[in-house]
RNA sequence: GGCCAGGUAGCUCAGUUGGUACGAGCGUCCGCCUGAAAAGUGGAAGGUCGCCGGUUCGACCCCGGCCCUGGCCA
């Protein structure tokens, strides 16, 4: 039986790893596993692009019949013209995690925003922010380009300059954004990696790269086949296009690109496989780094139950 | 079968009036990352310049032949 003495020892299993391996049915499994051995489990979605509305098809989101399933937290959140943060997430995240265990229900976490998911486990504040600042930094970086703004940061905030390349525009222009809303330093930095919450495991599912390779393509070509392409004209219609956020989403951004006429559909298709590939490697680069992850091998048969066993004896 | 254009980095293409390829974009690999993160950004590795022969001190650039691709003509 899994240790439920009180509601803050529950353990919190995280699933990540890169795109396309898995990770989703897993978590489903996992959940039900949990809950069919008498430790009932939800699921909170830990993938950006699942809060928005509308964008399904694309991003992989579960069905209706998972949602059905199991309980899903932060999935379908709010509309495409919304500009989810990390922060607004965090919040989220956390409310839903404190929600289920109150309730003496375990959290599975599940996604592959890497920030994200650090932000919800990890030790992670935020300095403040505001529109109205950060525009005019950015209409800035339009004008002199992200070389003269990184110079402009350098004179106000020498230490922040330092650890910013000079040639990322955005990252210059939060840190300005953080310097004129507070008159001190851009503090902001990744933490170590140490868990801000109790009770949290990390399974990681990893796999060869031609095997994910190869899932990434006939993922794609069942997007495809699923209707993304009338999925994405039909967000179109509602704004896609001018959405700050979701309209960066792969398989959305290179269907607005087709869309716009810069390539035909079929061009479309193949930038979204390199896309999603490339995407999948950046995942890697984040996991790497965290010594805290067991690792999974996603072709093995069992995954949930070995989850199932691993969360029960409490690692 | 004839004519024309072209064969340069994994891909698409620049380039050298003969003197060691300044290549570029994309991809690949590695890294960075705190309020857009499925975003943004830094670096690296890749080339017998279609093949064979000739001219030349020296050819990827000139000459000859051959092979391949695309187009036109027949």
């Amino acid at each position: 039986m899994v240790r439920v003495t009180s509601p803050d020892v529950l353990p919190v299993p995280v699933l990540i790893g890169p795109t396309a391996v898995g990770k989703s049915g897993l978590a489903i499994e996992v959940a039900e596993t949990l809950t069919a051995v008498g430790a009932p489990a939800e699921l909170v979605n830990l993938d950006s692009m699942l809060v928005y509305r509308g964008m399904d098809i694309g991003t992989a989101k579960p069905s209706r019949a998972d949602l059905a399933r199991v309980r899903h937290h932060l999935v379908d959140m709010v509309d495409i013209g919304w500009p989810a943060t990390v922060a607004e997430f965090q919040g989220w995240a956390r409310t839903a995690i404190a929600d289920c265990r109150s309730r003496g229900v375990i959290p599975v976490l599940v996604g592959g925003s890497a920030l994200y998911t650090r932000a919800v486990i990890d030790e992670f504040t935020f300095q403040p922010t505001d529109p109205e600042v950060r525009s005019r930094f950015e209409a800035r970086l339009d004008r002199i380009g992200p070389l003269a703004l990184h110079a402009e940061l350098q004179a106000k905030d020498p230490s922040a300059a330092a650890r910013i390349e000079p040639g990322n525009g955005r990252r210059t222009v939060r840190a300005l954004e953080v310097v004129a809303l507070t008159g001190d330093g851009f503090r902001a930095q990744l933490p170590d990696t140490v868990h801000a919450l109790d009770g949290v495991v990390e399974f990681g599912l990893d796999a060869p790269r031609d095997w994910l390779d190869e899932r990434i393509e006939q993922r794609v070509d069942q997007m495809w086949a699923d209707g993304l392409v009338d999925e994405v004209r039909g967000l179109l219609a509602h704004g896609l296009a001018e959405a700050p956020t979701a309209s960066r989403a792969i398989g959305y951004r290179q269907l607005l690109d087709h869309f716009a006429g810069e390539h035909d559909e079929a061009e479309a298709r193949r930038r979204t496989v390199v896309a999603t590939r490339r995407f999948a490697r950046k995942q890697y680069g984040w996991y790497r780094r965290d010594d805290r992850i067991q690792w999974l091998d996603a072709r093995r048969s069992e995954l949930a139950r070995l989850v199932v066993e691993a969360v029960r004896v409490g690692h």
